[in-house]
DNA sequence: GACTCTTTTATGTATATACATAATAATTGG
DNA sequence: CCAATTATTATGTATATACATAAAAGAGTC
């Protein structure tokens, strides 16, 4: 077969990387580069929108597609999963449920979620360890019309992180991360002092129809989150 | 024309959200999909990877495409260019230079490069802030073999992250994201108490020859990390 | 000039076809 | 039965062609 995508994929990238495209220099059209590198246009096509989805160029129908100006290049991050993180790290994974149960919502919360104030849900609170050794402490509001089953399943066997994984219609959400001191509760739990910086990780999740939980996951001590470009 | 893969695209995450196709279940093949829906199956295709890119499915060739047990969904996070990012908040921005020298990198530092020990680098240390207020602390290192011009630039008009986001050549790198206590230099700049949990982004920037800089940027107390699934 | 309308053009997409490739399943030889 | 070989199959890719669409550029009007 002739050249594939990922060819012309690494010679543009190179000529990105080489600034022979200069940023925000308009680059040779479709049917010209396909021309040049002798493939068809279909296959220039896929290589250029790859390396636009990557933030390297910025395309225009008529307007045509210049490299970046400030490559505004996407990190990803793996959603935490804490058993893999754990895992990875060549850990052992385990988790502790330290209570459970159903009441009012805050009104801080349910307005987070979008229900209505009074609303009743699942509250959770438990620990994840690394070897034995405490590694983050979460806070969670489950929504018991989005997971009704989440009253009676044996939080102490699974983790919450997991059974909802595995049990909650799941679509679209939200994650914010913050450096903050820990609380006299998050202390206890983590066994750290209070009022040392931790990482904090918010995260609210919406199913499909209704949203499903919110979380609030404290991070012992020096924990890192990396990205990858 | 027929059906969009975007429709193709919807209608499957419909089922794969409605749990119609359950977590690890097997899905029809491309061809059988094309046939139903009444499409191509280069139109099949495009959907199903797109989905497979987004985390919801698995594909292997000839073992056919199944829904992810745990979805490993990628989030996304705009890598931050400081100014960019300000704006965005509406807020007027702008930089001031501490200092700038060429010196001996620390040891660690031209370790984290890959650069010999003993290397010199251009040393720059520089404030942003948004509406006058401190947002965020630099710290970097420039290696002058890959951006020989650093030292001569006008880094009093020009932003050390924008100057060399337009000069520098640029490939990959590495992100961490921490909490740590503001040190009493970084309490200093960004106008907080000593010891208060700050966020810290540490990034080390790889050209296609040679090592570009490493930075450590201390963001002011109370910056959030929001990233979008 | 400011406004609308039309034309042009580069990217975006859909399709049929053909072949490539990886991985499973079946077959064969010992 | 086991290992090596071959066949099968679903996804992956390349191509030509045709048309869709967004947006810029140009033409015409007031």
């Amino acid at each position: 077969m002739g050249l594939s995508w990922q060819d012309i994929h690494a010679d543009a990238l190179r000529r990105i990387q080489s600034r022979e495209w200069q940023p925000g220099a308009l680059i040779p059209n479709e049917e010209e580069l396909a021309k040049d590198l002798g493939c068809a246009r279909a296959t220039v096509n896929r290589a250029l929108r790859a390396l636009a989805e990557e933030g390297w160029l910025e395309r225009r129908r008529k307007a045509g597609t210049r490299v970046a100006l400030s490559p505004k290049r996407r990190a990803q991050m793996a959603i935490p999963v804490i058993r893999q993180e754990i895992e990875a790290l060549g850990k052992t994974f385990s988790h502790r449920l330290i209570d459970r149960v159903t009441t009012l919502m805050p009104a801080f919360q349910s307005d987070a979620l979008g229900l209505p104030a009074g609303t009743s849900a699942h509250h959770v609170r438990s620990l994840y360890l690394a070897d034995n050794l405490a590694f983050a402490y979460e806070d969670r509001w489950v929504n018991l019309i989005a997971v009704p089953g989440i009253e009676t399943c044996p939080l102490d066997q699974i983790s919450p992180n997991e059974w909802l994984v595995q049990n909650a219609p799941f679509s679209r959400g939200t994650l914010e991360y913050s450096a903050v001191a820990a609380t006299d509760e998050e202390a206890r739990h983590l066994g750290c002092t209070l009022g040392v910086p931790v990482m904090v990780l918010e995260r609210q999740t919406f199913g499909p129809d209704a949203p499903v939980t919110a979380m609030r996951l404290t991070f012992a001590p020096g924990h890192h989150l990396k990205l990858v470009i």
